[in-house]
DNA sequence: TTTTTGACGTTAT
DNA sequence: AATAACGCCAAAA
């Protein structure tokens, strides 16, 4: 558990915020970051679910959120020191169904187009490639 | 206690 | 396009 209450509280928003992403959607560590306030610290994100509880009596544990739905920027499931862990990613994604693409490298990505959940992203990012939402509320596009 | 590591992302070369 | 440097900070070593 985390040392202060201050990063207490930053564990709860992140697991709060995820609970957000709707079923068979994926959103970025650092989009988490950005809608919890703190756009700086998206790696803190990630040490967030790293740390989710597998005891399935906390509130926020392994089962009750939704880790699966968060990729990173590249749009491919960040690899880790347990490579099993990113493929069970990958499993519970489609288990949602998701379609998640292995490129010849084991590495595997999912479309954000198809995929992609960017609520509050700004106008100008979504201006540059046809591929944005500038809706703040979305559940089906394209 | 100090140092290193790491489910990341943006900016600068 | 590809690589490097940096900011971030809780945990693990």
């Amino acid at each position: 558990m985390p040392r202060s209450e201050e990063a207490a509280a930053f564990f709860h928003a992140v697991y709060e915020a995820i609970l957000e992403i709707p079923p068979g959607r994926v959103t970025t560590y650092g989009h988490i970051a950005m809608l919890i306030g703190t756009p700086q610290r998206p790696r803190q994100v990630g040490v967030c679910l790293k740390h989710l509880p597998g005891d399935l009596t906390q509130r926020f544990n392994i089962d009750t959120v939704p880790w699966q739905r968060v990729i990173n920027s590249k749009g491919t499931i960040s690899p880790r020191s347990q490579p099993a862990a990113a493929q069970n990613q990958a499993t519970r994604l489609e288990a949602e169904g998701v379609t998640v693409r292995r490129d010849a490298m084991g590495e595997m990505s999912v479309d954000f187009d198809e995929y992609g959940w960017f609520p509050d992203v700004l106008p100008s990012e979504a201006a540059g490639g046809g591929a944005g939402n500038d809706d703040a509320d979305d559940d089906d596009e394209e």
